[in-house]
Formats: structure tokens, sequence, C-alpha cells
DNA sequence: CGTGTAAGGAATTCTGACACG
DNA sequence: CGTGTAAGGAATTCTGACACG
């Protein structure tokens, strides 16, 4: 769960490195909340694997020419598609072992 | 293989939250050839979530009193051992395949 | 709305060296 | 051998703002 995909490690210019985004822009799709990078203590900003994935896709959407706040939406319920996926998997689980 | 495990995103200073190291031991045990750092362009050192479980460790032999040069002796025999295992699993898979 | 840029300050990282032991 | 530290310079990151559109 809180795997190498989720630590927060990676600071923003390796984040520009990596996925080819701005600095403004990257710094830009946190103010839209489209990310959430964490912060050390001094205040600069930590992202992850995972942070950075999704900038690639929000990367794709802007060529498309989508706007953030639409890009937000849909980031949004492909979580909620994850999440109800993670609930239903376990209820299965349950379910099974409860047959067995 | 090239997974977020390995890849060298992390500088320096994150290391040395992860492991409670000093700046001066992480450089060290890069000098004594027990890790191996990636540069930016400009010359900051760059680490993978591997290279911080291999700090771990060393720190662990650190703490028991081993020296450098036989840590990396160490390090190098278990990665020895990776490799030979994966070979290993290799030609089983391939006699198995071309029994089936 | 989304992104560029100049501005000034604060913290980061680098290297080579002296120190202790 | 392994690690601390002071030293000076170079690059990084931060914020708030003006600009364009």
């Amino acid at each position: 769960m809180s795997s190498y995909k989720h630590k927060k490690v990676i600071s923003i210019g390796t984040v520009n490195e990596l996925t080819g985004l701005s600095l403004r822009q990257i710094r830009y799709y946190e103010e839209r909340q489209l990310i959430y990078p964490e912060r050390t203590k001094r205040g600069t900003r930590k992202y992850s694997f995972s942070d950075v994935e999704t900038l690639l896709q929000i990367a794709d959407k802007r060529e498309e020419g989508v706007q953030t706040y639409e890009i937000r939406k849909d980031l949004q319920s492909s979580n909620k598609g994850k999440v109800m996926e993670r609930m239903l998997r376990g209820q299965l689980n349950a379910h099974f072992r409860m047959n067995k």
C-alpha cells in the first residue's frame, strides 16, 4: 500500500525531467488539485512515482485541450473506481473464506 | 526490471531522512563502492529505493563493526546470488516448456 | 484559463581539506 | 578507517506578481 510507487520522495526538478512539464505547470496542477505532493519541513515539494504517472496523463489530456477542471473530475472518478474495486474484492474474499 | 525500485530519482537529503545516515556517510559509502548513485547533468547525486535499502543494510553491518570493505564483498556476493537464481529460473522455465 | 518570466531570499548539494584516532 | 565540520560557490526551490490572451 505505502509502496515505492506512492512514497513521496521526488523533487520537482526531477519530476520536470521525468515528465517534460515545466515547473510552472507542475505547480499549477497542484493548485488546481490534480495532484497532491507532500512538503518537507522546509517547504519543498516531494512527489511519488504515482504523481508522475498522473502528470503524464494530465499532459495527454491537456494536449487534447481538456481543461484542468475536467481532468480533475476524470482523475477522481477513476480513483473512485479503484476504491470500489478494492472494496468489492475485499467482500468477495470474505465471502469465499466463509464458504470454506 | 527498470522499475520504480531501481529508478534513480531521490536526492541525498531525502536519502538522509529515509536512512538516518549523514550526508558524509552516504557519500563515503559511494566512495567505497558500496552504492552507485547516478548524477544529474549538473552533478547532484540521485539514488533509487534499492540504494536506500542497501544503505539500511550497510548501517546495520556498520553497527556490528563490519568494515566497508567486508560489506562490499557481502553485497557483491548476495547480488551474484540473485543473478544465479535468475539464470537458474530461466533454465528451469525453458526445460519445462520443452517437456510440455 | 494556463503558462512564461524576472525577482529576491532561503536551503541544498558539491568538492577538497583538516581533524581525530 | 570512518566520520565530523567549516568554506565557498553553484544550482534549486519557493512565493507573489505582472503579462498575454
